[in-house]
DNA sequence: GTGAAAGCGCTAACAA
DNA sequence: TTGTTAGCGCTTTCAC
C-alpha cells in the first residue's frame, strides 16, 4: 500500500512550495489560474486527499460538530439529526453523532469524547437519566459552544431550540374535550425534564379553560417508554371512576396504553380516546392510527445548527443574552381520537394529517 | 475563555519535560509512580484534556472508525450501529456515523469525508441507489481497511458480515406452506442487491422442496418501501388467480402490503398470511403483529467491528483471503401468519417471538 | 526514569 | 503571485 500523497509531494513534483499548493487547493485569491490548474491536475494524478487532521491541528477548527442524542431509535431524534445534517453539510460541516442511551454517564462521556475530538461545537438533547447538570454547565464554561434542543436545561443561559410543548399539550387536551370526553387522564414523563413539566401544565390549562376539574388521580407518572405506558394505563383503569380519554406525554407511552386497552377489550376510539406527542413514524402504522403532536423535527435541527453556527463564528466575543427559539407544535389528529358518533362507531377525521394550530 | 491546557503547560508547572508528561499520561511503564501521580494531579488541576487531533497527526491513528449506513430511520441499521458502538467503545474506539440516504452520491461523499478525517477503518452497508461500485473498489485499494455488512458486494474480495438470507427466506416460505397456504407470492427488493437475490432464491427453494410450482406472476418487483409494498400487493390482487400469502423482502414492504389488504377488507391472517424480513420494531406494534425474520443486529455489529479491528491491526501485511461471516437468520412468527383454523379464525402462535431455526 | 529534539501535514504571517 | 519559515500539540527515538 503506497503512502498517501501530501501537499509536499505535489509541491516537489511541480517544483513549487508547499504554501503555494495549499493556497491553490484552498481557493486563495492570490494564485494564478495556471498554477491552480497545474496543482489540481497533479493532485488528481497523485490521488491526493487532504489530511483534515493536520489542517485541524494548524487551523484550530475541525469542521465537525458533535450531536449528542438520547437514542437514534427514537424517530424524533433521528429526524432532528437529519435536519442538522442537511444544514450542516450545506455549510461544509460534518456531523458526529453520539448516543447517550438515556444515561447520565454516557452523556458525560459523550461530551468528553467530543471535546477531545476538538469538535467546533456541540448540539445536545438531555438524556432522561440525567439528574445532575454539572457536566452541561462545565461544557458551557469551556471554549466550545453548545446549544440544547428539545430536552433542555432552563434558566441556565443556554441557547435552546424547543417546540411549544405547553401549547401542544393544551391543544391536544382541548381536542379531546371537543370530541366530548369528560374525564381526561394524563401520563407524564419524568418531571425533572422541562418538556414533561410543560406538557403537564398545558394539560392542566386546557382543563381549566373548559371548566373541567383537575383530578390528581387522573395523572400518572410515566417514563417515556411502552412499559410505563402500560402500567400507568392499568392504574388508571383500576380507578373507581376511570377516565374516558388519555393524553400521553409522548407516543411510546401512548402505544403502551393502547396495547393495554386492546387487551382489556376497550375500543379505541369508540369508547376511549388517545393522543400522544412526537408524531413518531409508527403512529401511522398501528390500528387505530395514533393522534399526536408533530414537533417539526427537520426545522428544529436546522434552527439548532444555525444557532450553533452563530456561536461558533462569534466565539471569543462575549454575549450576554441567550437565544431561545420556540417552534410551533402541530396537532396531527388521527383515528385514535376520532369523534365518537351516537351509533357508537367513530367518525374518522379526514386523512390529511397535519392541521396548523391557528392559521 | 482561557486557552485549553496542553502537556507543555503541565510540564512547565512541574518543571519536567513534555515527553515525561506524555508518557505519564499514557501509562508508559518506564515512569516512576511519584511522577505519574504528580502529572495526573496537575492535569486535573489545570483541567487538561488531551488534544486527539494532535495525537492523531503524530501517531497516524485517529481511534475513530467510520460507519456508512443507508438510513438511521431503518431500525435494523440503528440496531447494528448499537452493536458496533458497544464493541468499538469497549476497545477504545469512537464511531462516526454517516447516512447515505440510500443514494450513490452520498455514499461516495461519505467515503471521501471519512478518508479525509483519517478514520482507522470503515464499515459500510450499500445504499440501494448504488449501481456502480467503483468507489468501493477504490476504497478497498486505499490504505484504509473496509468491511461490508448486510448489503454487501459479492466476489470482490471484501470481508463481509451477512445473515443467511437464503435460509431465512426459505424458512419463512416453508412456514407459510406449513400453515396451509398454496399460492404464495413474493415481493422482492431491488435485484441488484445481494440480499434481494438471496431472499428470492430462498423463496424459490422452499417452493421446489414442497413440490409447489413457481409462478412468475406471483413475484413482483419492489423497492424496500411502504409504497412499493402497496403497489405490488395491488398488482397481486389484480391477478386472475390471486395469492393467499405473501413473503415480502423486508418489513416495510410487508407493511405496505398489509395496509392495502386492510383497505380491501381482506383479513390477515384469517384469509391471507404475511411474513416480512428484518424484525423491525414496529412489527410488534401493528395489528396484526407482523411475522418476520430476525437478523441478529447486535451480533452483526459486533462481528463487523471485530473483522475490521483485525484488518486494522494487521494492516500493512497483505492478506490473500477474504473472510465471510454468515449469521443465522432467526424466524419470528407472529399473528400475521398465524395458522388459520377450520372455523375461519386464526390460531395464534405462542407469544414468545424468537424460535431458533434448528436447535 | 527522564530530557532533548525531531517531525507528523498543514496553514499563515511575513518577505520578496 | 510565490517562497520561506514557524509552529499547532503531541509522540517517540536517541541519549544519558
Amino acid at each position: 500500500m503506497p503512502r498517501n500523497a501530501t501537499i509536499t509531494d505535489i509541491a516537489a513534483a511541480l517544483k513549487v512550495s508547499a504554501g503555494t499548493v495549499s493556497r491553490a487547493l484552498n481557493g486563495h485569491p492570490a494564485i494564478s489560474k495556471t498554477t491552480r490548474q497545474k496543482v489540481e491536475a497533479m493532485a488528481t494524478q497523485l490521488n491526493y486527499r487532504v489530511n483534515r487532521v493536520a489542517s485541524s491541528l494548524r487551523s484550530g477548527q475541525t469542521g465537525i460538530i458533535g450531536v449528542i442524542i438520547p437514542s437514534a431509535a427514537i424517530n424524533f431524534f433521528g429526524s432532528v439529526v437529519h435536519g442538522i445534517e442537511a444544514s450542516a453539510n450545506a455549510q461544509g460541516y460534518q456531523v458526529l453523532i453520539y448516543q447517550s442511551d438515556e444515561t447520565e454517564e454516557r452523556e458525560r462521556k459523550g461530551i468528553e469524547v467530543l471535546l477531545q475530538a476538538r469538535v467546533d461545537g456541540i448540539l445536545l438533547s438531555i438524556a432522561k437519566g440525567v439528574h445532575n447538570y454539572d457536566h452541561l454547565l462545565a461544557a458551557k464554561r469551556s471554549a466550545v459552544p453548545i446549544v440544547l434542543f428539545d430536552r433542555v436545561l432552563e434558566d441556565a443561559g443556554f441557547d435552546t431550540v424547543t417546540i411549544n410543548d405547553f401549547e401542544g399539550a393544551r391543544m391536544a387536551t382541548q381536542h379531546l374535550i371537543e370530541t366530548g370526553r369528560q374525564r381526561i387522564a394524563h401520563i407524564t414523563g419524568p418531571l425533572h425534564l422541562s418538556i414533561a413539566k410543560a406538557r403537564l401544565n398545558g394539560y392542566k390549562a386546557a382543563l381549566r379553560e373548559n371548566g373541567l376539574p383537575f383530578d390528581k388521580k387522573l395523572v400518572q407518572l410515566g417514563d417515556i417508554s411502552i412499559e410505563t405506558g402500560r402500567h400507568a394505563m392499568q392504574k388508571l383503569l383500576d380507578l373507581s371512576a376511570p377516565p374516558d380519554a388519555l393524553f400521553a406525554v409522548e407516543d411510546f407511552t401512548a402505544l403502551g396504553a393502547m396495547q393495554l386497552l386492546k387487551e382489556k377489550g376497550i375500543d379505541v376510539p369508540a369508547e376511549f380516546s388517545v393522543v400522544g406527542f412526537a408524531n413518531e413514524a409508527f403512529g401511522q402504522y398501528i390500528t387505530p392510527t395514533l393522534s399526536s403532536v408533530d414537533q417539526q423535527t427537520i426545522k428544529m435541527g436546522e434552527q439548532a445548527f444555525l444557532l450553533l453556527k452563530d456561536l461558533i463564528s462569534t466565539s471569543g466575543k462575549k454575549k450576554e443574552t441567550a437565544v431561545q427559539k420556540v417552534l410551533d407544535a402541530l396537532p396531527v389528529f388521527r383515528e385514535s381520537s376520532a369523534l365518537p358518533s351516537k351509533s357508537g362507531t367513530a367518525r374518522i377525521f379526514p386523512l390529511q394529517t397535519k392541521r396548523k394550530s391557528r392559521p
